[in-house]
Parts: C-alpha cells; sequence; structure tokens
DNA sequence: TAATTAAATGACCAATAGTCATATATTAGG
DNA sequence: CCTAATATATGACTATTGGTCATTTAATTA
C-alpha cells in the first residue's frame, strides 16, 4: 500500500528536481541559448530521462512558468491579507507584482513568454482573481470608485503593469542613456497614476 | 558612375526581397517554426544566399522588426498632423497603436520579441519621441494637464497600451471564456482612463 | 526467487542554423 | 571585344540539438 505512493512521491521530487535544473540552466542561458543535456547534466540524469517526465523543452519551461504563476498569486494574496480597505490591497499588489520582478526577473520573463497561454494549463492559482478580489472589497468598504467594472478593472491593471515592468526595465538602458530616466521613476509615477485612478 | 548606384540598388532591392519573403514564412509559421530554407524558397534564392544579407536569423527578425517601427511611427506622425489639439493627439495616437495591431499582429509580435533591443538597432524612426512631441503641444496648448511630465508620461502611455494589447488579444480567448469579456472592451475602457488621467 | 513492471540510459536520428569552397555573373581595363 | 578581377550566388557539407526508442537496470509483486 505504501509502496505506489512512496513511488509517487519519489516521481514528484525527481520531477521537481528536473525542474530546478532547468531553472538554472535557463536562467543562466536563456531559454534558446540552453540545451536539454545541459539540464540533464545539472539534473544528474540523461537527457531522455527528462522526456520521461516532460513531452519538449517548452513544456518544460511552461513548469516553470507555472512556479512563477503560484509564486505571484502567494504574494497578492499575502498583499490582501496583509491590508484592509481595498484600496490600499491593490496598492499592496501593485508593490508586490513589482517587488516579484525585482526578485524573480527569470520568473517574469517566463509568464511573459507563455501570456498566450491559458493559466490553467500550468496551475490552478490564479492572480487576477485575487486582484479581482481586492478591487471588490475596495469598492464594498468605500475606498475605491463604485463606478469601476472590478474584472475590466483588474485586466487593465495586470495588463498596464505588465507592460510598465516591460518597458522600464527591458529598456532602462536606452531610457538612461537618451533620456536619463530610470526605471524606478517610470515604475512610480505609474502607481501613482494608478493610485489617483482608482481612489474614491 | 552609373553601375555603381545600380548594383547597390539591385543589393537593397534583393535585401527587401528577402525581408519579404521572410515576412510571409515567419508571419505564417512563427518565427521558430519557419526554417531559413523556407525563407530561401520563398525568396528564390538559395538559403546561403541569405547569410550574404543577414548574419543570423534573428538579424532578419529584427530587420522585420524595423519595418514595424517605421510603420508604427509614421502611423504616429500622421495622427498628429490630423489633430491640433495636444488631447486628441494623443487620443488619435493610441488609437493608431490600436489600429496597427489590428492590421499588422505580426508586427506587433515583432516589436516584442525586440522589446529588449534599442530601437536605434532597427531604425532611426522612433515612434515614442512621437508621442512625447504629442503631449508637449497638449501641455503647451493646455488640454493636457500641466503638472504632467511629457517623457515620463509618454513612457508609461506607451508601456501601458502595449500591456493592455497583450492582455486583451493574447488571452482573448481565456478571457472571454472564464468571464465573458471581449477585448475591445479592455481596450476601449483602458483608453477612457488614460483620457481621463490627462485631460486637463 | 522469478516474472513482471517501472524507470533510466545512451546510442541514434532527423532537422536546421550556419559555413565556405566553388560556380556563375558582372565589371573594368587594355 | 576579350580577359582578368571583382562581386554575387550556390549547394554540399558540418555541427548541434531536440527528440526517439531499443535496451538495460532497478524495483515490485506473486
Amino acid at each position: 500500500m505504501g509502496t505506489a505512493e512512496r513511488r509517487q512521491r519519489e516521481k514528484e521530487k525527481r520531477r521537481n528536481d528536473i525542474i530546478d535544473a532547468a531553472e538554472k540552466v535557463f536562467f543562466s542561458k536563456g531559454l534558446d541559448g540552453a540545451t536539454m543535456e545541459e539540464v540533464a547534466e545539472e539534473a544528474e540524469l540523461s537527457k531522455g530521462t527528462l522526456y520521461l517526465y516532460f513531452q519538449r523543452k517548452d513544456d518544460l519551461y511552461g513548469a516553470i512558468a507555472g512556479r512563477a504563476i503560484k509564486l505571484l498569486t502567494a504574494r497578492f494574496e499575502e498583499a490582501i491579507a496583509r491590508h484592509v480597505r481595498g484600496i490600499e490591497r491593490v496598492g499592496a499588489i501593485g508593490d508586490a507584482y513589482i517587488g516579484f520582478y525585482h526578485q524573480y526577473p527569470d520568473y517574469f520573463n517566463a509568464l511573459l513568454h507563455h501570456q498566450g497561454h491559458r493559466i490553467e494549463e500550468f496551475t490552478s492559482d490564479n492572480p487576477l482573481e485575487a486582484l479581482v478580489k481586492a478591487i471588490r472589497s475596495g469598492i464594498e468598504d468605500g475606498s475605491i470608485k463604485s463606478e469601476l467594472d472590478p474584472l475590466k478593472t483588474a485586466v487593465i491593471l495586470w495588463g498596464q503593469t505588465s507592460g510598465i515592468l516591460q518597458v522600464a526595465y527591458m529598456r532602462c538602458d536606452a531610457l538612461k542613456e537618451a533620456y536619463a530616466i530610470n526605471p524606478e521613476e517610470i515604475i512610480s509615477y505609474c502607481l501613482e497614476m494608478i493610485h489617483s485612478m482608482l481612489k474614491a
């Protein structure tokens, strides 16, 4: 009876070890620059074994994106739990997203790579729903304008913040040089804009 | 005297023919799914010839991104020329960007692929500067809030709009299904938000 | 313990980006 | 006009890498 469970657990552990190895290799060399041979070596397994667990290289990257989504969702839920008023919850979620980018830029890139996919392909966690929840609570407690549609607003905030992070960081060298702008200024300017847009 | 010029012209034409062929193949099969052999066949040249003009496959895609930037910049400049007041210019630029996405989604994708690069690597045209120009004119004519920083605002609008287009369209199936949202609603809701954010 | 099942290996394969010796086309100079 | 020099294009080839699968090894079950 216990054998099957242990083996399942071991299989899960192996799967996670492979994903860990892939994170190391993909994050240091880029998805295109990384080879499955290198991942296999990092995992101390043969390349063929990787394909027992993941059908394609991209599926392995998808598993990494799943981790990113789980982590981001947890961060959002923490942000909500730390505040009472909706406007502050949304602000804290914005901060959490930016903190996520700073701490896990490679996870952010993995999310970008997979943004044409449904989140449910990777995990049942959903950061967008956490954001909807926070906006709703703000509308209910009166801290967020009641005329806003929570869902549309959430989608827009999500899109806007992702877009800003992309611009602020992916183009930060060019922006610094041509315009003496630094990314943090763009981020905080944008957060202020969003705040004033939402506040009742 | 005339021979060198004609040859230079022919060389430019060949280069453009190759880019045309690459657009066809890359846009129909995706960058990863497309092979240089297929591009060569579409261009009616040998594969080796492609490498006389472009060092790597990605450089060929970069030339496509350059076209996208030129086109978008032209659209932005037209939007400016069509209006007098800055607030309307910015609105028309927003519409132009969205129209660009609708008409040339593949160009939009090419821009996303290259957003970690400097625009100057591809072309001297710069859509961001057109946007800065429109915002400045709005601040000068009083139709846009004077407390806004034109450059930062432009960067933010650029990032937000790109982010929204990505979310609205790349996730449109999931959003429709889970939430009965359609992309156009998200886009116009967002444009309204931006408008009220800017308007003096 | 032997048979069965599960997991891992590593040699192999096909595809493709990129290379470069060779072939072909064009130009310039006598 | 002809030939040598220069420019351009070709296509066979190479190295690499994602993916495959027959075989080996390990674990479990009867």
